[in-house]
DNA sequence: TTATAAATATGACCGTGGTCAATATTTATA
DNA sequence: TATAAATATTGACCACGGTCATATTTATAA
């Protein structure tokens, strides 16, 4: 029973994420308006709500996808054979994750997907990136007495209470990678530390 | 050369903040506005914005004073013995957290200090409820190769975690306490697990 | 007491995200 | 090809957080 999904209506939308994202790329995630999108693409404000439930669904389908190219990178990469190359990998990703505080607050917003039926688009990102960190961790030289998955969501954890506490002015003398890298000696090589 | 804070200041600013609790007590604090408080404390609504910065601000005082009377509980206890103990002693803090969105919201977007000079008070309950735990985790039966801070931190970051993941439609099958276990377990006692 | 300066309060106004009934366009049907 | 139904677009309008020049109150000094 679906049927009639206009070309036009494909167009409009593909128009209207090209010209925020030309937008953005001159000014930035955080001064991106509803109103300068529509006025570039060319068409009423309406249409812009018509398309997308609200500003936050266009930010979501954006940064969503330049973290699934990070992903893709990281995808290829050969598994992390210890705790520096893991931080080293995932650094990329987590410098776009911090490049605006308005980006890593669109970002903490719809990690969890809301409560919505469906899980946007930054939700699957970090599903993605959980089930990443997962197999490099099965295959990797790595704690085994905790599911991989667990040990994954704890590495998600960890990354984003770095950037958190990044943008915070009591902690941010320790750099983010010096505190990832205190963290993720503790959480996947038990053993080792001390 | 500080002077000259009027009385009628603080009865201005404590007014605000009733009305800010009745309001929040009767509707919940997603529901709160700024044009309501400022009518029931019959006041302006430019007075609001000379005494807080913004609506944040205020929400800020509010629910970081509900926490700091969580963290009161909590420094009344005895150090926890296991992690089904830690658990308990934080769920009541856990559920005020996640009882609405926009609280979680909220304190997550402080949580970090944002960018600011000052240390707001959500960011300082955090700070406090690391020490907190740091206190406990020295006291108690848990792994003494890496400094409390950081398991302290680490403890902070499973619990946000866990909240998130319970707002997440694809992962909120696994309850929230049962999946901390899992984190604290591997976290705090690497070598009694398996 | 009165003049003066500093602190506080006011409310009309603005920016921006979001709504919705009306209109226009496309597609399906006769 | 005419007409009805479905779909997309429009823009005036609203909600709500936040601003700022002006007015009012309070503290200080003569």
């Amino acid at each position: 029973m679906k049927k009639a999904v206009q070309k036009r209506t494909l167009a409009t939308r593909a128009k209207l994420i090209e010209s925020a994202w030309k937008i953005i790329s001159s000014k930035g995630y955080g001064a991106l308006r509803v109103e300068e999108v529509v006025q570039d693409a060319a068409v009423a404000k309406g249409t812009f709500f018509a398309h997308f439930p609200d500003k936050d669904a266009l930010m979501e389908i954006i940064i969503g996808s330049k973290i699934d190219t990070h992903l893709d990178a990281l995808e290829r990469q050969t598994p992390p054979e210890n705790t520096d190359d893991f931080i080293r990998y995932l650094q990329p990703l987590m410098l776009f994750m911090t490049s605006e505080r308005y980006v890593f607050d669109v970002i903490l917003r719809h990690s969890g997907a809301a409560a919505k039926e469906e899980i946007g688009p930054i939700a699957q990102t970090f599903d993605r990136q959980v089930r990443v960190l997962a197999q490099w961790l099965s295959d990797g030289p790595y704690r085994k007495d905790v599911p991989a998955m667990i040990l994954a969501e704890g590495i998600q954890a960890f990354a984003i209470q770095c950037m958190a506490l990044h943008f915070c002015a009591i902690n941010n003398e320790l750099p983010i990678q010096k505190r990832m890298k205190l963290y993720l000696d503790a959480w996947l090589c038990p053993q080792n530390v001390s």
